[in-house]
RNA sequence: GAGCCUGUAGCUCAGUGGUAGAGCAUUCGACUUUUAAUCGAAUGGCCGUGGGUUCGACCCCCACCGGGCUCACCA
């Protein structure tokens, strides 16, 4: 502070925080506070949870949670260089609720209803068992992404006897634990609530049933099958129970000393519940953030049956992961639509991003350094935004990424596949846009007699190579050097009705790229193609 | 009933206590042998309302109004 004896008296405020402070990124002041937890126990490695439950294949929440837990992760690592693990953890111990729809073997599965999923046969016939086979789904969507995670199964930790010291003791808090749950109960449950959900030996169902005594010393509960009355003594250990929810998610926090879990806003009480447990256990709860879910279009909630959602297959169909990832990266916390078109600005913003980053003096500020994992890539970039790429599909009717990238070359010299190959694949994405829904809404119009003599007149030249006679120096301004004449020579008047033809006619729109140009990417022979198909079409009305 | 998000240009949305921003739309211009893409510019704002904190509030706090969502069975 040297400037005590300067006369800046009149200058802002000495003691306000310096208004240019960099912002930190959401994952990095997860990250801190993830250091901080693990400052205080002690800990020199951190553990990263996500969930999932038992119904669900994989879908686009599912790539946001593990995407967004691997940005903490990541910015974890930066900050303070321990080790750590992300671990995917699934609920496949959870007895089978209902039979989903979208299955086969209905009739079967039927059969199971309240056993463990991963004690119901595979309806796909593929696997060992149905959570076999969910598991498996899970894995190899991740897997397509390039997580960096480890696998758990529920049903393995259970049997395998990891969960079995953590098991004893909730058992011996077991009465804690019904007083923290039974306020939030209806009043029937409130009469049966135990957080130990006994397998049932003979049914393998999991049973949900009164716990009439617990043996802390044994390591059992005593419980009774409600249909026929045979009182049964089983081991809360070893995988002859498992846990009811909320008490199974604490039991989990607690026997692996889980850092940070994120989760949905539906599950905000869970965590409230799981956490008090995990108290009454005698341990911390992790860092947890609560993200907002998906609204649709029209701001109302996504619904499977209403099938007004966007999945991730649909997503990277028209745009690269990046674009996907880049969404779920801004403002976890507040709820955004998720329809087809925030995708062209997902990724356009993902685009600026990994320009912005090469430039930047805050890179860790930035989303696209976070989706690459901390390394900027030489090739991240591209040149030319997406919208305008779906622009220009939509305008010359590109079918082929070369006639797109004939354009492309136009005003973008030496501009080429190779040396812009994330450029590259946004074209092959343009190209799937105009395919599904430009070239499917095209609106062609019947031709007059006389436009109809005018293409016909055109087609005919075309196949001769009439064109060639053309003054210009490519072959691009020579076809349209034809057309114009051939547009004069018909008495189009003004000259543009004659344009307005060639657009409306062949490629169904109002508009269009400059003609000459148009034919010789797309090809002469498929021009005439094109003409003479139109002309057939016409006939036929 | 409990909780969460949200309200900023015509539309969709960014916005980090210090001059109100982008894209699209609209209008004008440039380029073009017709266009479109593209490029340049302009227009467009009591930042939901009312209080409070502050030298200063779109931003922080409180209340209210509007628009949504979630949980109160299971997970």
């Amino acid at each position: 502070m040297a400037d005590e004896s300067t006369p800046q008296a009149n200058a802002p405020q000495a003691n306000a925080p310096q208004a240019n402070a960099p912002q930190v990124s959401w994952p990095f002041r997860e990250a801190e506070r993830v250091a901080e937890r693990l400052a205080q126990k002690g800990k020199t490695h951190a553990l990263f949870e996500t969930g999932y439950g038992p119904s669900g294949l994989p879908h686009i929440g599912t790539f946001g949670e593990v995407a967004r837990t691997t940005w903490v992760r990541n910015a974890f690592t930066r900050l303070t260089g321990l080790p750590s693990k992300l671990l995917a953890f699934s609920d496949d111990m959870d007895g089978l609720r209902k039979v989903p729809d979208n299955v086969p073997n209905r009739d079967m599965l039927r059969q199971f209803l309240g056993r463990p999923l991963t004690d119901v046969p595979d309806p796909f016939g593929t696997h060992a068992s149905f959570g076999a086979h969910n598991n498996a789904r899970l894995r190899a969507f991740l897997d397509s992404f390039g997580f960096d995670y480890e696998f758990a199964s529920s049903t393995e930790y259970y049997v395998s006897g990891k969960f079995d010291a953590a098991l004893l003791h909730v058992l011996a808090n077991h009465d804690k634990i019904v007083e923290i749950i039974r306020p939030t109960l209806g009043p029937e449950r409130r009469a049966t609530y135990s957080p130990i959900l006994p397998i049932h030996p003979r049914t393998r169902i999991v049973m949900q049933v009164p716990i009439e005594s617990t043996d802390v010393e044994h390591g059992t509960v005593t419980w009774s099958d409600p249909e026929t009355g045979t009182r049964y003594e089983t081991a809360v250990t070893g995988g002859s129970a498992k846990l009811q929810w909320k008490a199974d998610w604490a039991m989990r926090w607690y026997a692996l000393d889980v850092d940070y879990e994120m989760s949905g806003k539906d599950l905000i009480d869970s965590v409230k519940l799981s956490s008090q447990i995990v108290r009454a256990l005698g341990a911390e709860p992790p860092v947890c953030l609560t993200y907002e879910l998906f609204l649709d279009e029209n701001g109302q909630k996504i619904s499977k049956s209403k099938g007004n959602g966007l999945s991730v297959e649909q997503w990277l169909t028209y745009a690269p992961p990046e674009s996907l990832a880049q969404f779920m990266y801004h403002a976890p916390q507040r709820a955004k639509r998720l329809f087809f078109d925030v995708i062209p600005r997902a990724a356009d913003d993902f685009i600026n991003n990994a320009a912005a980053l090469r430039t930047t003096n805050d890179p860790q500020g930035n989303p696209a350094w976070h989706i690459f994992g901390g390394k900027i890539p030489d090739d991240a970039g591209s040149p030319i935004s997406f919208t305008m790429l779906l622009n220009l599909a939509s305008v010359i009717n590109a079918e082929n990424p070369d006639m797109l990238w004939g354009f492309i070359r136009a005003y973008m010299p030496g501009a080429t596949p190779e040396n812009a190959p994330f450029l590259a694949k946004l074209v092959a994405y343009a190209i799937a846009y105009y395919r599904d829904f430009v070239a499917a809404g095209k609106q062609f119009r019947a031709a007059s007699p006389a436009e109809r003599s005018a293409l016909q007149d055109l087609a005919t030249r075309l196949k001769a190579g009439a064109y060639q006679e053309f003054p210009g120096e490519t072959e691009a301004e020579k076809l349209q050097n034809l057309v114009y004449a051939v547009g004069k020579e018909q008495k189009f008047s003004p000259l543009k009705a004659w344009f307005d033809c060639l657009y409306q006619v062949l490629l169904g729109q109002t508009e269009g790229p400059r003609f000459g140009g148009f034919i010789a990417l797309y090809g002469v022979e498929k021009t005439v193609g094109l003409i003479e198909a139109a002309l057939a079409r016409d006939e036929r009305k």
